[in-house]
RNA sequence: GGAGAGAUGGCAGAGUGGUUGAAUGCGGCGGUCUUGAAAACCGUUAAGGAUGCAAGUCCUUCCGGGGUUCGAAUCCCUGUCUCUCCGCCA
């Protein structure tokens, strides 16, 4: 959520920000709701002001004998009065919410501005030793070397529960499970993350803390008896976890890392993009995600996606880094960077990785405050957040990199230790 | 799922219709004392909003929402959460 405040004064700001992400701009909508409740304010509290006054007198008269029957019924006319303007208050506060709730964070001033994925920028390229994009080696995609090795099953995770439900078999769910333990190890050891294991449902009031509602309610796995969301991201349970909370200056940045399953319904998306792990209702992450004071959430972003590349270099996989273009930026973002992994078999960059600074966009719906030292009044933190990573495109990069000319699998060196096995065959 | 109890400031814990944003204790911060520290003593210690250059003034908030009343932390209704007991269950 944007600070009211700052839309009335950079009108114009705001709306050239919501432009550049393609949103709806609903600017003057807002300014019209806010005079309107200002001007609301500024009655009542004065109504309320005499009605605190008078009534306090009230006890003084009764005890000195005096009649109060005239001043008790001046009285309940202005309590009247109050309820009337509350009421109209109430219904002007809530539908300036309701829209401020649907208007997008803006891109910082370092983000390019552009329409598309076309327009987004290449920052950087790794190579792991001896990779060459040119090759003689015939490629199998992931899904076919799933079936040949009998590590992952499409067509019974659709039987059991539908398409996009991939199913682990034997090595492949030890693979899968050496992954996510190596990546949580890693982060813990090597980069100073807290681990945590958030709950994978939560309620709709943190899912508007981060942002995904109300404008990604189809995106969604709803439980209507109980009013929960499932997670699409552990970004919602751990950055939630602070909610309505005022932190210190000296336990800041707060990092963590946790793993969740993650559930999509990507709702309208079909076809040959969709196969195999290439879009899935549920799967595995691990994620990463710091409070920060506002001055070092920019420093803090270029972290976690150095943190995030760290697992790739030591994987050995091929990927890049691309600067996310103003409309590509998602809802709550201001600067975003994505992390792609080589698919040699598809021949393409596969998204795995999306590294993001909220500012205080998050902070501010969910209400998450520190206090400086010597400070009286609190301020909002920033929040950023990065996959470190999405396991289901790694795995399609990771089979399709470490695959042999046999078509057997090499597990990645630093995988060993947790796999026990090191081919799989 | 059934029965009961409860939710007050950073924490503990008073307060059952009228200067109670809230006693008291602990903790925190500042000070006196001390070579320093402790103890003791004194002071201070919430968040949000409206208005204003500012100082300030005013409003809201005692789990959330609604109601009764001139006036609600206190009474009524409702929701949520926590605890205890019973049942069921991984």
């Amino acid at each position: 959520m944007l600070d009211i405040k700052y839309i009335r004064e950079n009108p114009d700001k705001v709306k050239k920000g919501i432009a550049a992400k393609n949103e709806k701009d609903r600017v003057d909508n807002v300014l019209q709701l806010d005079e309107e409740r200002r001007d609301i304010i500024g009655q009542v509290e004065e109504l309320k002001a005499k009605r605190n006054k008078v009534s306090s007198q009230i006890p003084q008269m009764k005890k000195s004998g005096e009649d109060t029957t005239t001043v008790l019924a001046e009285m309940k006319e202005v309590s009247d009065k109050i309820s009337e303007f509350d009421k109209k208050q109430r219904d002007v506060e809530e539908q300036l919410n309701d829209i401020l709730m649907y208007i997008p964070n803006l891109p910082h001033d370092s983000v390019p501005v552009g329409k598309t994925v076309e327009e987004n920028v290449v920052v950087r390229e790794w190579l792991p030793e001896g990779f060459s994009f040119e090759n003689d080696k015939k490629f199998l995609d992931h899904i076919e070397l799933g079936k040949k090795l009998n590590i992952l099953d499409f067509e019974r995770g659709a039987k059991i529960s539908g398409s996009g439900f991939p199913v682990y078999m034997a090595k492949g769910a030890t693979l899968e499970r050496a992954l996510i333990n190596f990546m949580l190890d890693f982060h813990l050891n090597e980069h100073n993350y807290t681990e945590v294991l958030p709950p994978f449902l939560v309620n709709s009031e943190s899912m508007k803390g981060t942002g995904q509602l109300p404008k990604m309610a189809e995106d969604m796995y709803y439980i209507e008896k109980d009013d929960l969301y499932a997670i699409p991201t552990a970004e919602v349970p751990i950055t939630n976890l602070h909610r309505k909370e005022i932190l210190s200056e000296n336990e800041l940045p707060k990092s963590y890392v946790a793993y969740s399953a993650c559930f999509r319904r990507e709702a309208g998306s079909y076809g040959k993009e969709a196969k195999g792990f290439l879009r899935v209702h549920q799967f595995n992450k691990v994620e990463l995600v710091k409070f920060v004071k506002p001055e070092t959430s920019y420093d803090e972003l270029e972290n976690i996606v150095s943190d995030a590349e760290d697992i790739l270099k030591a994987l050995k996989i091929p990927y890049r880094i691309l600067l996310l273009c103003t409309g590509d930026l998602s809802f709550s973002a201001a600067k975003s960077y994505d992390i792609e992994t080589w698919s040699p078999a598809e021949n393409k960059w596969l998204e795995a990785s999306s590294c993001s600074n909220f500012e205080d966009f998050q902070a501010r719906r969910a209400n998450i405050k520190f206090r400086r030292e010597k400070e009286k009044k609190p301020e909002f933190i920033h929040t950023l957040n990065g996959s470190g990573l999405a396991t289901s495109r790694l795995m399609v990069s990771l089979l399709e990199n470490y695959q042999t000319r046999e078509g057997t699998i090499e597990v990645p060196e630093v995988l060993q230790k947790y796999t026990n096995f090191n081919r799989i065959y």
